[in-house]
DNA sequence: TATTCACGAATGATTAATGAATCAGTCGTG
DNA sequence: CACGACTGATTCATTAATCATTCGTGAATA
């Protein structure tokens, strides 16, 4: 009687449609703008599968937002706050911070309008806000590892922490044009200069 | 026939009152998850009254974003790009943008989401866009004026100035908590390295 | 000053449309 | 054949917008 692996495959899939075209609609058309009925004609199922997937509405959102934090975890957490060179550590985790943020426009989208409605949406917001916590002290590390070593002017560390990503998901949002990656390479040089990096 | 005048102020501020709960449901709720309502519940007036004022929602929406911009225009552009000091034109530049984007949290809330949801509130987003390029373009001259003084590095100066908004409106986005304008004081110093000051 | 009149703001019940969620019945597969 | 995914019409709640009616106020008349 129970399915077979291809039939859970399938429902994988099916799944993960939803999950996929739903993020789209939340992100562009808001959680209220969002119907069922257009998560199912764009999923191309019928409007009673997507209960078979999600218990209601509000469990669809909650994991369109939260489903993709656990990959988006190894990604944004991949540096190393103890590093030999610290300056050289912040380059490359800005470089890969700006190619994540500029690969995932429709999600951050969606992440926004969570954090602006935060009232609205506080218990998913409130796993935002730990996993931004989490980024937060891990930034403040390797800020604070730089400023031992001389090698980046006094600051709170976690003042710059703060505004590090602040910019990051202000940038997401002031770039509402489709812009390529070069764009946002070119912002590199001028972000790390909000660490303060000395010249020698 | 005509209104008296006593009546006409009695409007005004009737008007006024719905923009101002308004804005606050929108922000918090969303623009769908604000119902008319809501709106007439929160301004103490009856439901049918809204539409003595506003057409219908879209027009009240519009009205609620757009309608502040004239008076935020005066603040947010007082500052001299042809300044003979433009380190200190900057650092009272920022000091004063930080202190109006602290000041606005909601209404801030509200164009994050016309930003965020651009594809729903196109046109309004529009006259968003040209306000915000207008923005753009004055900071820039000042951040050139600044480099052409070799009081700043060399940077693409309309590169820095969108990554100075992007970080005025993601800060906004970020601090969430209601803060005291002491914690927004103090990104000041840090954000002005944004700009590459060049100590001598 | 008192009375009537007329204009337009204010009201909220009503209308027509749309939403989330349910559920009885169908279909596919092991 | 039996289990569970799938379907979409149905239910019930809620919405934006309308509209017939009421209410308040200033002007006109005596």
């Amino acid at each position: 009687m129970p399915l077979s692996d291809e039939q859970k495959l399938n429902m994988k899939k099916r799944r993960e449609n939803i999950l996929e075209v739903a993020t789209e609609l939340f992100a562009t058309e808001g959680y209220e703008g969002t119907t069922i009925k257009k998560v199912s004609e764009a999923a191309n199922i019928s409007y009673g599968s997507v209960f078979t997937y999600f218990n209601d509405k509000e469990e669809l959102f909650r994991t369109v937002v939260l489903d993709p934090l656990n990959e988006l975890t190894e990604v944004l957490f991949d540096f190393n706050p103890v590093a030999d060179d610290p300056i050289c550590e912040l380059e490359k985790m800005i470089k890969t911070h700006i190619h994540i943020f500029a690969g995932m426009s429709t999600y951050l989208t969606l992440i926004v309008q969570v954090i602006g409605q935060h009232t609205k949406f506080s218990e998913t917001f409130s796993e935002l806000d730990q996993f931004h916590n989490k980024l937060l002290d891990k930034v403040s590390r390797l800020v604070e590892n730089g400023q031992e070593k001389r090698l980046l002017i006094q600051q709170e560390p976690f003042t710059v922490a703060s505004l590090y990503t602040s910019l990051l998901i202000g940038i997401r949002l002031n770039t509402t044009d489709a812009r390529l990656s070069d764009i946002w390479d070119s912002y590199i040089s001028s972000i790390m200069n909000l660490f303060g990096p000395i010249k020698k």
